[in-house]
Formats: structure tokens, C-alpha cells, sequence
RNA sequence: GGCCCGGUAGUUCAGUCGGUUAGAACGCUAGCCUGUCACGCUAGAGGUCGUGGGUUCGAGUCCCAUCCGGGUCGCCA
């Protein structure tokens, strides 16, 4: 049986006990992250969650103490009393490497199975089994640093934001189903058969309603439901910091943002942050990056070779720009060497993943030029292109050319992407923050043939373009803008429409009618009857943010209980099955269910 | 829903052209060991090769299906 703790108190952390505590009696507790039988002699490496101090026990520790550390297994909870010593040889590779504990009493609060895989930093176990067993990945050093950064970063967002005057304010988590954006997580009603809540995808129309009520600035670290699939860095449930801002236009909702950037750049990661931050429109993002969130730390930007190929009698670039499309291309510098004509090919893959046709190229070495398309065009055509691309030998010129400038832009952004990580152009440890502002007010579903809201239906057009409202949809902007890190959207954020005739211009475009806006939104409507004050905000993914400044590659090394590609979580093996009574209670019968 | 990658001792992996008893390291168990810190030495245990089916004299290896995990496209107002 386990030893109690009773009348033991710890005293110190093993991570913090240092020469100067030398001669002192301390109590430790921890785990047992490694036990080293020498004979007569015994070392145990005990570890809480802010380091490793070495236990010491020898021939004149007391027989029953001396018994006790000779069982301890990895793992085992103990608490340890004892006088801190000079070790009599140092271990330099951690801080507390010169002292150790020689101990006089030993508990051990809880045994411990052998765990199913090493609870050590580095370790290269199957996430699956990590996942499985949560509780002892977050063990690790390095998991649990990351836990404590988003402490410190949640920390750091209250207090910044407190001192700006905001008020934190709780929204409900149950709230009406929407039904437009992403699909929701449903919660039946027991007392409303037949009726359903719905998870908040964001807090949204609340914190604009707090706007209303007048509490003129709003903050939450808000927990946000997604029913949609799983990427590296997506989960169904995360977290965002999320703002509302009255009397504000944009310029003053990014520059609140730009000081919590600032701080969190400083406190967190000793950085510099210098302000305001570069902002770029979605049109040059598009046309330069291919992306609407812009991996800016590398070059290889996109060119347009559209009007230098206006009258070309290639078939390729002609129809393409005959339906109102783009030829458009990136040369990679002296990546000749490096991409072979095989290599090429495959890079034509990555292009026909976002519905390119295919992929034009110029490839120039010492020995030759090889080009898949130069020999349809004419010399003065081959000549404007070379010297728009600033093409010499060893480079590798890229062309996609297709009706739809989206496909252009997606294909070029992708293979930007893509070599930019095969040739290492991505600097490392550079954080590269900017903001995208005038995003499309819409955007063109053609499966649907009709126009959706590109952010949400209350996203403030910007007044210039008001009666392109009427006219010509896919050319209105919208008062909406992102936060970009190293080719990462943090965050976005935008002014809301604050006057009902915008609203219902709005409502019109989307199709809506005004009964189903009312419907839908009419509580909304209703209450921007009694004084709207002009307001705006901004929202950020937590996750991401902790996710990039540890330079993480997934989400789910920055959250501490993360669920996996199919939504379901390994260690308690939700969702699951439930009874009949439950169903009954709730007036549910499911027709079709997973084994 | 589509496409791609992976699954072999507890863990990380190797396993040749389909061939006889499936290996290594770490971990684990036992014994010895007074300055270790990747302790050392000796001995030992440990396998439904994800699962099911098929081809074959013979399958970890080939084929089909399926499950699990990862990446990605669609999706993510």
C-alpha cells in the first residue's frame, strides 16, 4: 500500500532548488523520472513540472528509507525530506546539476505501471499512443511548456486588454443554430422536443449586441465549435481572443491589436515588434503571392504575363485569357540544377491539385533552354516574358495560365509554397506579421450561382463601393482585414454594418429575403432599431498563435487534450453511443448509426 | 466524399527475390555493483507481423476488403 502524506508539506520545486538552498532541510515531491541502483549507493531523478532534482541515498540512510528507493520504478509519486547538498561530481547539463537531496524520509504517495512509451523530451513515439494516453504525454517537458506559453499568452491578453478598458463578458454557449458559414455542433432541447441548440462558431452577433448594450469595449477568450474536418492546424473546438470595439474605424481596431502583438512578441519571445505593421491590400496579396495570407519571409513572387500574350496564337494562353482569365508565372532562381524535368512533372501535380490544366515551363542551363510552350509564341513574345521574369541560365520559369484567375493564383501560390520549402528560402526563427485589408465584400459560388458573404452577412461594405451593391458584386469591398504570420491567417476581423439600410442592401445581395432575414437574424435586426454605435472587431485563433511561435507543425501540439482527423478524441474515446433513456428524454430516435 | 503515406516485441525500427526457429536497440524482470546522471556487468522474459479473406507446397513479404492514425483536396460565413 501507498505511503499517506500526512504531516509532510512540500517546501521547494524540484526545478528551483539551487546552491544557495544548500544546508537547508527541504520536502520535494514529483515523480520518478529515472531511479540509478549503484549497490550501497541509490540516485533518483525527481520530476515536477518545472525541472528535475536528484534524491542521493547511501549505506547510512536509514535501512527502511534506503528499501523503499530501491523499489521505485519510472513514474512513482514521491515526496522526499531531506538536507540539500553539494553533489560530489556536477552534472552541467541541467540547472540543478550541483545540488542533490540527501534524503532522510521517503514516501511513495502512488506507484506506477512501466508507461507504454518514455515520458522524455525528443521522443519520436506514435502519435496515436500519445494521444491515447494524453495524461502522460503532457508529462513531458515539452508539451508542457507549450500549456504554460498559452497560460502566459491568455495571461498577457486579460491584462493588456484590462488596461485598454475592455471588459471581458461571458457569452452563452448554447445559442441559435446559424445557418450559414460552417456546420454546426447541435445540442438537443429535453423541454423543446424536436428543437436544437447550436455550439457558437464565434461569439459574434453577441459581442455586437454588447456593443448595443454599450460596453463599448468587449473582450473573451472564447471557445469556438466547428463541425467541419480536420486539418494539421484545425480542430472542431478552439479557442480565440476575440474583440469588439465602439466609435472605431479600422485603422483603430488593428492598432489595439498591433500593441497586443507588440507585447506578446516582447514578454513572450523577446522580440521587437516594430509598428504600425505592414499592410497589404487582398488584390496586391493575390497578385503578388497568389494567397490571401501571404507568406512574405521568402521572394518568388508571381508575375503577370497576361498583356505581353494578349494576341498569342498559342492555344493554351489564348483561351485562357480570351475568357477573361490570366497567364501568369514565378521564376525560381538558379533552381535549374535542382528540378529536373522528372521533378518539373511532379510540380505539375501539385498545379493540377488546385485544377490548373497544367503547367508551362522555361528551363535554362549552361547547356541548353528546354521549354514546354516557347515554341508557339513569337520571338517578341518569348523576349517580353524573359525580361519581365528577369530569366537567366540556371533559372526555371513557371506559367499557368486558365479562365479562372482563382485557379492561376492557387496553383502559382501552392508551388510558391512548395519550393520555397523543398529549396529552404524559408528563413528561419523570422516572424513575418502583416495585415491583408480590402477583402472582397463577396464571394462567387458557381456551383450555386450566386454570390456568398466572403466573411459574414453584418461585414461592413466599404462606402466607395456602395453602389456596386447593385451592379456588380464580385468589385464591392468590404471594411474587413487579417492578420498574417508567416503565411498563416491569425486572425481577421472587420466593421460591422451598423445602418439598416446597408444591412438590408446586404440581405439582398446574399438573396435573402427580408422574411428570412428576419427570421434568421431578426433579433439582430430588432435590436439595431434602438441606437447601433459604430463598431468593429477582430478575432484570434489562440491555437494557431501558440502553434507558430513554438514552431509547431500541428494544432494539436499547442492544445492539451486535442481530438483527432475524425473528430473523436483517443483517450476517452468520445463521441460515443448513448442510451435509449437518453435519446427518449431528449425525443431523439437516430436512424443510422456507426458500428 | 476523393487522393497520398503509415501500421512488425512495451517503444523506435530492420526484415533481401515469397522459404526453414521473425531480429536489433532502448525499455521491462532478476542478480551483482558507493558517485551515477543514456550508470555498468550478467542472465532472462517478451510477437494474433492492425483485422478478415484470397493466391501459393509455403505469406510479415503478393492480391482484395476492412479498421486505426497522419497529410491533403473538397469543406472551414
Amino acid at each position: 500500500m501507498a505511503d499517506f502524506m500526512n504531516g509532510m508539506k512540500r517546501t521547494a520545486y524540484c526545478g528551483e532548488v539551487s546552491v544557495d538552498m544548500i544546508g537547508k532541510e527541504l520536502v520535494l515531491a514529483g515523480w520518478a523520472a529515472k531511479q540509478r541502483d549503484l549497490g550501497n549507493l541509490i540516485f533518483i531523478d525527481l520530476r515536477d513540472r518545472t525541472g528535475i532534482a536528484q534524491l542521493a541515498f547511501d549505506d547510512s540512510t536509514g535501512r527502511e528509507t534506503f528499501g523503499k528507493a530501491s523499489s521505485v520504478r519510472s513514474e512513482y509519486v514521491l515526496m522526499a525530506k531531506g538536507v540539500l547538498r553539494r553533489r560530489e561530481s556536477v552534472n552541467r547539463d541541467i540547472p540543478t546539476g550541483e545540488v542533490e537531496l540527501y534524503v532522510s524520509e521517503l514516501r511513495v504517495l502512488a506507484v506506477s505501471e512501466t508507461p507504454p512509451f518514455d515520458i522524455k523530451d525528443g521522443i519520436k513515439t506514435n502519435e496515436e499512443l500519445r494521444l491515447r494516453y494524453r495524461y502522460l504525454d503532457l508529462r513531458r517537458n515539452e508539451l508542457q511548456s507549450a500549456i504554460l506559453m498559452r497560460h502566459r499568452i491568455v495571461k498577457l491578453a486579460r491584462d493588456y486588454f484590462d488596461k485598454n478598458r475592455f471588459v471581458e463578458i461571458e457569452t452563452p454557449i448554447l445559442m441559435k443554430p446559424t445557418p450559414e458559414g460552417a456546420r454546426d455542433y447541435l445540442v438537443p432541447s429535453r423541454v423543446h422536443p424536436g428543437k436544437f441548440y447550436a455550439l457558437p462558431q464565434s461569439p459574434q452577433l453577441y459581442k455586437q449586441l454588447s456593443m448595443l448594450a454599450g460596453f463599448d469595449r468587449y473582450m473573451q477568450i472564447a471557445r469556438c465549435f466547428r463541425d467541419e474536418d480536420l486539418r494539421a492546424d484545425r480542430q472542431p473546438e478552439f479557442t480565440q481572443i476575440d474583440i469588439e470595439m465602439s466609435f472605431v474605424d479600422e485603422v483603430d481596431v488593428q492598432t489595439v491589436n498591433e500593441g497586443l502583438m507588440k507585447d506578446i512578441f516582447k514578454e513572450i519571445m523577446g522580440m521587437e515588434l516594430e509598428l504600425p505593421l505592414r499592410r497589404i491590400t487582398y488584390k496586391e496579396a493575390m497578385e503578388r503571392y497568389g494567397s490571401d495570407k501571404p507568406d512574405t519571409r521568402f521572394g518568388l513572387e508571381l508575375q503577370d504575363l497576361s498583356d505581353i500574350l494578349k494576341s498569342t496564337e498559342f492555344a493554351v494562353f489564348k483561351t485562357a485569357l480570351e475568357a477573361g482569365g490570366s497567364v501568369r508565372a514565378i521564376n525560381i532562381k538558379g533552381a535549374a540544377a535542382t528540378l529536373s524535368r522528372k521533378e518539373i512533372d511532379k510540380l505539375a501535380d501539385v498545379a493540377k491539385l488546385f485544377k490548373a490544366k497544367g503547367l508551362a515551363f522555361t528551363r535554362v542551363t549552361d547547356e541548353a533552354l528546354s521549354s514546354s510552350f516557347e515554341k508557339f509564341l513569337t520571338e517578341a513574345e518569348i523576349e517580353a516574358i524573359h525580361g519581365r521574369m528577369d530569366l537567366k541560365t540556371g533559372d526555371v520559369l513557371l506559367v499557368v495560365a486558365d479562365p479562372r484567375d482563382s485557379v492561376v493564383f492557387a496553383a502559382l501560390g501552392a508551388l510558391r509554397l512548395n519550393l520555397a520549402k523543398r529549396l529552404g528560402l524559408i528563413p528561419e526563427n523570422t516572424y513575418d506579421l502583416l495585415w491583408v485589408t480590402d477583402f472582397p465584400l463577396f464571394e462567387y459560388d458557381p456551383d450555386e450561382g450566386r454570390y456568398y458573404a466572403m466573411h459574414h452577412p453584418f461585414t461592413c461594405p466599404n462606402f466607395e463601393d456602395l453602389e456596386k451593391m447593385e451592379t456588380d458584386l464580385g468589385a464591392v469591398r468590404a471594411r474587413a482585414y487579417d492578420l498574417v504570420l508567416n503565411g498563416t491567417e491569425l486572425g481577421g476581423g472587420s466593421i460591422r454594418i451598423s445602418d439598416p439600410a446597408i444591412q438590408r442592401k446586404m440581405f439582398a445581395a446574399l438573396g435573402m429575403s427580408e422574411a428570412e432575414a428576419n427570421d434568421k437574424f431578426g433579433f439582430l435586426l430588432e435590436a439595431f432599431k434602438y441606437g447601433v454605435p459604430p463598431h468593429g472587431g477582430m478575432a484570434y485563433g489562440l491555437d494557431r498563435l501558440v502553434m507558430l511561435l513554438l514552431n509547431k507543425e500541428s494544432i494539436r501540439d499547442v492544445i492539451p487534450f486535442p481530438k483527432v482527423q475524425n473528430a473523436s478524441e483517443l483517450m476517452t474515446a468520445c463521441p460515443t453511443h448513448v442510451d435509449t433513456k437518453s435519446l427518449d428524454e431528449l425525443s431523439i430516435a437516430v436512424v443510422r448509426e456507426e458500428e
